[in-house]
DNA sequence: GCATATGATTCCGA
DNA sequence: TCGGAATCATATGC
């Protein structure tokens, strides 16, 4: 920094000659120099005036470094004074080329500045998950919608949709309201840096560049402050997330009734308890559960069942007896709902059953009752013919 | 706490 | 891609 040397006046100091030597930036007045001035004018410092504009400046100088030891009413009247003098406009545009110069070395050190990859990522995320970005349907249902495909969970509970879109408005409510509040503070505080800068550009050379970069510096510390909020939130998500996905990984039984539809349904197909993709739909939306949950349902079923006849023989006699109940039932009053309840269980695959399709040998169609024959699917070991051919294997 | 039931997952073959 | 089989992980009943 200057060696500032103690001042006892405010005049021009003949122990400082003129003052320019004394300080270092004072080099950068070059354009003063008779030799840079391209007109030959006799200028600031030319033969006839130099001498005295060399001291005018040397004046200004001085008063502008004694400026700050000042009260504040003597600054005040230095200021104006200096605002006034004639060779204050010269000063002012030497000191402007200067900090153009100063400047424009500044800029090329600081720009090209390239994005924050880990700000990429965090925004990426929050637009993803549909914390950040337009408020579509999906952000919240989309994420749900993402996490319930992508694996086979049970999702059976809108309920825990609700909760995790409740929470996840929640996080996004936050976010913005604090985004928005950082992006009032910036712009005041941008506004209010401006407003000095423009306050002070009557005293000193204030470029609109140096403006821009003040403003670009704030704003940079401000998408600082804004990146933290982001990691927050995209955190705030990730817990939920994994506590949303635990959750529903683990297992739940599915419901009495939802049991019963399934049970009904392989208990009186049991000669080929291979639902159809429509039967699987219909289940699944009778059960309220998905339509792998169906597919795992009959898959685990099956596999069970043939692995101990014996244990599920009384379920499969219950089945029919309550099977047997709801035709009679249905024969007196066509219209009355079936066991499930829904009174619209009209799955195809189950027409045989539900539809009163004659029974073969007198029994309830595709029952096994004991002692009867398994069907061919326990014994093949492999899976029965596609559903369409299956009508001709009812004898089971 | 243990045995059993049950839904989900994974691997493999057709 | 579907289904069988084995297995895992959790729920449930005692």
């Amino acid at each position: 920094m200057l060696q500032q040397q103690p001042i006892t006046g405010n005049g021009p100091n003949p122990s400082r000659g003129l003052g320019l030597n004394a300080h270092p930036g004072m080099h950068s007045l070059n354009p003063i120099h008779p030799q840079h001035r391209p007109d030959g004018e006799p200028g600031l410092d030319g033969t006839e005036n130099g001498h005295e504009n060399r001291r005018d400046i040397g004046d200004i100088l001085q008063q502008i470094m004694t400026i700050t030891d000042q009260s504040l009413d003597e600054a005040q009247a230095k200021k104006h004074a200096l605002n006034c003098h004639r060779m204050k406009p010269a000063l002012f545009s030497v000191l402007c080329e200067i900090k153009e110069k100063t400047g424009l070395s500044m800029r090329n050190a600081q720009e090209e500045e390239p994005q924050d990859p880990q700000l990429v990522r965090l925004d990426n995320m929050l637009l993803a998950e549909g914390v950040a970005g337009p408020e579509k349907g999906g952000g919240a249902a989309a994420a749900v919608s993402a996490a319930t495909s992508s694996g086979s969970m049970s999702p059976d509970s809108s309920l825990e949709h609700s909760d995790y879109k409740q929470k996840l408005s929640q996080i996004r409510t936050i976010y913005h309201t604090e985004l928005e509040k950082y992006e009032q503070a910036c712009s005041e505080f941008t506004t209010h840096v401006m407003n000095l800068l423009r306050e002070q550009s009557r005293t000193r050379p204030v470029s609109p560049r140096e403006i821009e970069r003040m403003v670009a510096i704030i704003h940079r510390k401000f998408s600082s402050i804004q990146t933290q909020l982001k990691q927050s939130t995209c955190e705030a998500v990730m817990i939920l997330r994994s506590r949303f996905l635990d959750a529903r990984r683990k297992r739940r039984n599915f419901s009495k009734q939802a049991t019963e539809v399934l049970n009904e349904y392989f208990y009186s197909h049991l000669s080929n308890p291979y639902p159809s993709e429509e039967a699987k739909e219909e289940l699944a939306k009778q059960c309220s559960i998905t339509v792998s949950q169906v597919s795992n349902w009959f898959g685990n079923k099956r596999i069970r069942y043939k692995k101990n006849i014996g244990k599920f023989q009384e379920e499969a006699n219950l089945y029919a007896m309550k099977t047997a109940m709801g035709a009679t039932q249905r024969e007196g009053s066509p219209h009355t709902p079936n066991s499930t309840g829904s009174g619209s269980f009209s799955l195809s695959g189950s027409a045989d059953l539900f539809l009163g399709v004659p029974p073969v040998n007198g029994e309830q169609p595709g029952y096994h009752m004991g002692g009867q024959t398994n069907g061919n699917w326990q014994e093949q070991n492999t899976p029965p013919s596609p559903p369409g051919s299956e009508h001709s294997d009812n004898s089971d």
